[in-house]
DNA sequence: CGAGAGTATTAGGTGGTCCTAAATCGGAGC
DNA sequence: GCTCCGATTTAGGACCACCTAATACTCTCG
């Protein structure tokens, strides 16, 4: 009931806050004031601060000099918001015709605004789908999320052939550049070259071969076998 | 484009100010502050500090001690947020499967986070309607809103038959009451008696009579022919 | 083990939105 | 035409969330 109420007030930027927190650090460990400022596009100082009002709220612990993890309310209320914000991309993308670049801005605010009843039937609409548009995994109404094991693609031995699960990005234009080579969740790919320098991947996909450098081959998460 | 601009970088304070003073007066007559703070549940002094900033901003035009007027472009600025609010409260009773009573409060949160292309792709799932589920019009993308001349039920003559055109009730437990007695937009009703005593009427809806009291009797907003 | 680089925090300030308490204004009625 | 009540505004604060500039800490390297 604690966790209740307390989710009833958390402002905008507390959500912001334990989101990106959770995000920088899902298995909690410590995750630092710049990395959070960074993330948030904030100055230290006010994440010095907002950290501190948190912790009095007993969402995280902060040790000075040391960093900042949720605890368990932190946690709950964070993977509250990564559940609101996974459902609202799969929603938009399923039955209002988003592309899967457009979604994540939408989603950043909408969020905020929606209440516990909409994301429910949000997901009851999507047949509670396990994952969104981007392939990753959307934590349960409960709070219990599988985060599934995946492989870079950088790091597929060349003569693999491997199914794309999950594309780590939210940059539109980069998204529009990823979906216009065929690559998305599911799609199966298979590792025809690599170079020994820059470490880029020459991949096949749909028929057509492309070459992925250093960046783009740690946004596509992949896996051997297909079930998810 | 000083209008888009300004559109872009409206807080959710002042959206919901500029709502408030064009409902107040969809015609332009002056509002006061108690009316608004009422209507916000805010204290007199917090409206008077507000308006004089947004005065400022040439979104209204405050003469002390004599109310408020929007400007053209403060009024744009509210009906792009009654456009989203009741497009809002439309989409979640045909999509989501909300009930009437119900939208109101949800729509009242998402109207601030929504964007403009979200707004345009609901409303042309719902296919471009003109009214919301509570039979209240819907204004253009331009700006645009055909009020239907309505007349309340508590002045309709014995004899008469008319249809419910709007329903003009926000609080949830009085929409459900509403709702249980057969009334809402679109319903025809006949009026069989009115008590010369606190304008009393009874009316014959689907095959039942009940009486409406004078409160409910300016809630329901009749027409006598059919078409909107 | 002490200095310096780099990270983090404290100090002090701003803008937005709200509040209560204390003036002030405007109009109705004598 | 003056008084007085209610509506309105001014005065003075509080809180949130952010900022920049200045200070303090930590850890590494010589």
């Amino acid at each position: 009931m604690s966790a209740a109420s307390v989710s009833e007030s958390l402002t905008r930027s507390v959500e912001d806050y334990l989101k990106a927190i959770y995000q920088l650090s899902p298995e909690g460990r410590p995750a630092s004031t710049s990395e959070i400022a960074h993330l948030l596009a904030l100055s230290p100082p006010s994440v010095t601060g907002m950290v501190k009002r948190l912790s009095e709220h007993g969402l995280l612990e902060h040790v000075p000099y040391r960093g900042v993890q949720l605890t368990e309310e932190g946690r709950r209320a964070a993977l509250r918001m990564v559940r609101r914000h996974r459902l609202i991309e799969a929603y938009l993308v399923e039955f209002l015709g988003y592309s899967w670049d457009a979604v994540h801005e939408e989603a950043e605010r909408l969020e905020h605004a929606v209440s516990d009843a909409l994301v429910e039937r949000m997901a009851m609409s999507l047949g509670h789908p396990n994952v969104d548009p981007h392939g990753d995994p959307i934590p349960s109404a409960d709070g219990s999320i599988h985060e599934l094991a995946c492989t870079p693609l950088s790091d597929i031995p060349v003569g693999e052939t491997v199914e794309i699960h999950r594309v780590h990005e939210n940059q539109p234009d980069h998204l529009r550049y990823i979906a216009s080579l065929g690559l998305r969740p599911g799609v199966r790919v298979r590792v025809v070259d690599r170079q020994p320098i820059d470490n880029l991947v020459t991949i096949e996909v749909g028929g057509e071969q492309h070459v992925i450098g250093r960046e783009l081959g740690h946004v596509l998460q992949c896996a051997w076998s297909g079930d998810r």
